[in-house]
DNA sequence: TAAATATAGATGCAATTGCATTGACATGCA
DNA sequence: TGCATGTCAATGCAATTGCATCTATATTTA
């Protein structure tokens, strides 16, 4: 493997400054109003997509992008305060299913009311609709697809 | 502050997908290689672009958006490691003086065959010259313009 | 089927990070 | 000058993360 080209690394340093100026916005204006951080979030959005009927801990390492035992110790942490619910499986006694508690959806929800308008302005209010779709369609170009398509 | 519309939400997502992605692959190729953070690099190559002349710790906190304890820390256990030096300021007491020994500019130089070619791989490799240029512009309209340029 | 190997998840311990506060000096203002 | 306020950096303590390993169960293979 070769060496970057200047305009790959001016890329890249504008990738990693974007999502980390985004993201420590969300993550201050989340603690600022008392809530746990995004990582909780995307947990929670998770167990609500699957409705009900439960989701592995092993999946959330790949749709999250986590360790297993980050997983492990954030899942405890999120259920020690009764947002989710962990049930041993029948079908595989190693495993948990786990499962969102209404209060759980209730914070998912007022989550969404500090982070939604943090996505819009760290990146709505930035470029024209035109913008966003390009910029979307060139930043799918560098994911990899054989992942699932991720939260918000 | 307004809700985000799809198209907005869909960039976030993929933007910090392809963040973590990019940066996980990374840190674990330097971890692979016995090589120290990602974190270090930038610090060594803040300090390397000014040359001798050291660079102060608070100037560190707003060009790589880090935490004051944490910048702190960072450069204590590179200090410790022989990477760098602190000097005491003469003309502001309360400051230190950061400057890079010749040990870390090595480091920096071997942690940059590891990281240049990830880079290569993460962005280079997936897009054309002219989607780069168009990526990095879109990237450029993100970010807060009254930062410093920031680090590869 | 028994043994070998692989997978799901938990956990002890060390390292790192976050939060709050402190100490030392600098600056502004009466 | 003399005090109030602001800034730079360090640090005690709690929370989180990383690493390595462990237990339990599943799957493969001979």
């Amino acid at each position: 493997m070769t060496m970057p080209s200047n305009t790959t690394i001016q890329t890249w340093i504008r990738l990693a400054r974007a999502y980390s100026e985004a993201m420590s916005g969300i993550e201050r204006a989340l603690a600022d109003n008392d809530m746990p951080p995004l990582s909780w979030y995307d947990i929670l959005l998770e167990l609500e997509r699957v409705q009900g009927v439960g989701i592995r801990q092993f999946e959330l390492e790949h749709t999250l992008l986590l360790k297993q035992y980050g997983v492990s110790r954030l899942v405890e942490r999120i259920e020690r305060e009764g947002y989710l619910r962990r049930e041993f499986c029948t079908d595989d006694k190693r495993g948990k299913h786990l499962i969102i508690t209404d209060k759980g959806k209730e914070l998912r929800r007022r989550m969404w009311l500090i982070y939604g308008p943090k996505i819009e302005e760290a990146v709505g209010q930035k470029l024209t609709q035109k913008q966003r779709k390009d910029l979307s369609s060139l930043l799918g170009m560098l994911i990899n697809k054989t992942q699932a398509a991720g939260a918000v």
